[in-house]
This record gives structure tokens, sequence and C-alpha cells, in this order.
DNA sequence: CCAAAAGTGTTCTTATTACACCCATGA
DNA sequence: TCATGGGTGTAATAAGAACACTTTTGG
């Protein structure tokens, strides 16, 4: 029986905003509760004696395969306008669940994080209670259940705070990168075009960054460095 | 009966820093439980159908006398290393209550949130498993209990971050006050001195501040302008 | 007239920005 | 040798830090 009321703790959930981008386009993982045209982030919830991070570190490793994702807890919301239990009803009804005095009813505090991967190197696996899992472009996004679109917004904001100490931590470019594609990341996450001069020698400034040996396209240009980000200090 | 069990939600608390400030010393609130030295942050608990903020405040007012207080929400704790019923269990037993399957023995979650108020005008109170509530001073704090000294840690880094668009909120200052006394404020808080020609001109460039009447202290020297904030823009 | 504290000025240094220039590359 | 993209240079401006100078005040 997934989902049993003895395995959890009631009323705290997480939900996660997991970005992806992979070149051009920031992108978030969106899921769909079956047959009801509903969009939520995906969530879970905390086991008895579980740390919240590992619940968290479960459940997205479960929905990408990925494991050693780099997490960030931004916020928790406990508003009362966050919770309407005619959603959660119908969506446990869907799945054959005995409905009355369900736990999952309940009033819920969520604790929100944001991850930010590749999206290129993910399958997405649905939960037990969804039955499709997206990515959507990030400018597209479908209207989402309760408070799920402000979490978004709330997500991005931290994202764009101090992304240089972040970038590190996300594993999502490949060990080695030219300086267009790391503009090209900033870029799309900021939502405006840096100067590329300037952003060339404020990431050398940064000196986070080591500079390996240049990379032949074949295009009729000059070739560019490739870097690496240092490890350790 | 307080802190029944059917009036709060479980394995969910709260936990507030409270920054004291009144002119020289950066103090926080520490509460004792009765004949325990054990200290802690002053906490509580969510009701059922209580948005979470609203708890927090209700609880900051019943221990501060203050309403309308400037609360900021800045991490969510949820270890499993931070919860030690042992510890619990003495303070409920010296209370009085029935301890075996008490829900305050669970594990917990905890939000924690900070504010910054003028200790010379509060009296605080204790709360029901407590008896003493006191201001510390923040370089002298006693040792608490489970995690709370990395709470306030974390607390103080994050009042620390752009303390400028925060003083405003917190109604720390008189109405109106010096240049020197608002200096006097970030030394304390940021725990270095800033250079007072270039703080002059910083805190008069950001445009939140109007200027009054000079205030004439009876001291042999220069009659220094007051300020006040602006209200709304 | 003096000391103390407040207000304002000056200079030096360090980011930030905008734009120009030269270099490597393959067609 | 040309177009393209990549690396570096330069000048203008803005922001920050350090310190000096002048003004106001009461004794």
């Amino acid at each position: 029986m997934p989902l049993a009321k003895e395995e959890y703790l009631p009323n705290i959930s997480y939900d996660s905003v997991i970005f992806g981008f992979s070149g051009e386009k920031l992108k978030i993982l969106i899921l769909e509760y079956h047959n009801m045209k509903t969009f939520a982030l995906p969530g879970g919830f905390v086991k008895i004696d579980e740390p919240l991070d590992t619940a968290v570190k479960r459940g997205l490793s479960e929905r990408t395969g990925l494991d050693e994702l780099y997490l960030e807890q931004f916020r928790t919301f406990g508003s009362m306008e966050r919770f309407s239990s005619e959603v959660m009803r119908k969506i446990l009804e869907e799945q054959g669940h005995v409905v009355e005095d369900h736990w999952l009813l309940g009033r819920f505090i969520t604790v929100a994080y944001y991850a930010l991967i590749n999206y290129e190197i993910v399958v997405p696996t649905p939960d037990k209670l969804s039955d499709s899992i997206k990515w959507y472009d990030f400018d597209q996004l479908p209207s989402l259940m309760m408070d799920h679109n402000e979490i978004v917004e709330k997500a991005l904001d931290h994202l764009r705070m101090n992304l240089d100490q972040k970038l590190l931590s996300f594993n999502l470019l490949p060990e080695r990168f030219t300086m267009k594609e790391l503009k090209q990341v900033y870029d799309t996450i900021l939502g405006e075009t840096q100067n590329r001069a300037n952003f060339q020698r404020k990431m050398l400034g940064l000196n986070i960054l080591e500079r390996h040996e240049k990379l032949f396209t074949g295009g009729s240009h000059k070739a560019p460095f490739l870097y690496s980000f240092k490890k350790a200090e």
C-alpha cells in the first residue's frame, strides 16, 4: 500500500521546482494528475524517521533518476488559502482510494526546494498519484494547482541570486565547456543578454575557472578555449 | 488544558530569533525551562486551522506584548539530529504532564523566523513550558538545546543581508533619530565600524530618509539633524 | 578660543559599462 | 582573402574607501 498513513508525517509536504536547461531554453518539470487536467509541481511527503532533506532527495531521485542533485531550500509556505481539499479529493477518488478522512485531505505546510539540471540526461518518471510528468518551457507554464505558480516565481527569484556560487554545484554543463556555453546559461536564467567581453572578464576574475585546450569545431573562426570549474580551494 | 493534542498540528513547530537592540548591544531573547538549566529559543506550535505566519505572530505577541512585529522567515530545519526526546520528556515531567506517548515527544520539523525590536519597550513573558525569559547579549549566549545555537547563527547571516531594506520595517528606532543612532544600529548588527562620512552619504543616497529640524542636546558641539524614514513611495 | 561632534569635500582606488580592435580559423 | 566568432584593449562612468577640512555648539 503506497502512501500509508502510518509511514508519513501528516500535514507536512515538500514541493520542488526542477529547472531544466540544455543549451537554449529554461524548462520546469510539471506533473499532471490522471484524467484531471490538474497540473502540479512534483512533491512528496516525509517519512516518520526521515530527515527532511533526505525525503526531498528520495522523491527527486525517483522522478529524475538522478542522485547527487544539488537542492536548495528557499521557503516554507503555510497559509490556509494554499489548501484545497476538493482537488485532492478528486485525485484520490480517481485512484480508487478510500477517501473519507484520508490523511492527504488535511491541511499541509509545504517546504519548497529548487534544483537545476541538464534536462537532456533525464527521463522523468511520474509519481504514485499522477500519470504524466513533462518538461514545460518556463514562459509557457500551464496554470498550476493551489499556490504552485507562486512557488515557481519565488524559486526563480532565488535561483537568480548569486548564480556564480551555485553554478559550481549544479552539474548542468559538461565537464569542459566554452565561455559561450557558460554565457548562454546566464543569459537564459537571468532573462537578459550579458555583454560578451565583460562577461568573459568577470568570469575569469572570479577565479573559479580553469582554462584547458582549445576546441576545434570545424567552424571557420577562431577556436574557443575550453574551461572547467576548479575543484576545491 | 494548554497544548492539547487536538488543537495543534503534530510534528511542526516554529522557533523565533528575536534580536533586541537599544543603543549599544545586540541581544537575543532566550527562555529557560523550569529548574532545568535548559535554554531555548522561544517557539511554539501551529493550530489546526491557523496560517503559519499567524501562529508565529501570536506566539511572539504573547511573549513580547508587541503586535505589528516585522517577522522574516529564513529557513526550515528538518534533520533527525535536531530531535531529542529526552530533554522534552524532562520538561514535560517537570510540568506534571502525563508523559507516555505525549505528542510533544515526537519528531518536529521547525520553521525559523527572526525579528528585530527595541528591547527597552518590551517586557518578556514566559510561555507555558518555561518559567523565565530574558535578554542575553549576543556574544554571551548560553548553550542552547537541540540545534538552536545553529539557528541563531543562520538568523544573523540573514539579518545582515540587505539591512537597508529591512530597517524601514523593523520599528527599532524612534520616529525621529540622528544619523549617529542609525550608524550605531549598522555597526552593532554588522559587527564592524563603518566610516562616518561615507555612511552618511550612502544613507542619504538611498533616498529613504527625510531630514527634519536639528536636535539640540546641550552638548558643546554642532547639533545634528533629525531624520525619519520616508513613508510609502 | 577651545574641544567635540557634525557636515561636507577631495582624492584615490576599484567595479561596471560600452564599444573598438585584432586574431585565429576554414571555406 | 573574406566572413565569422573569439580574445583582449581602452575610455568613460559609477561606486566605494580613506582622510582632510570646515562649521556649529556650549563651556
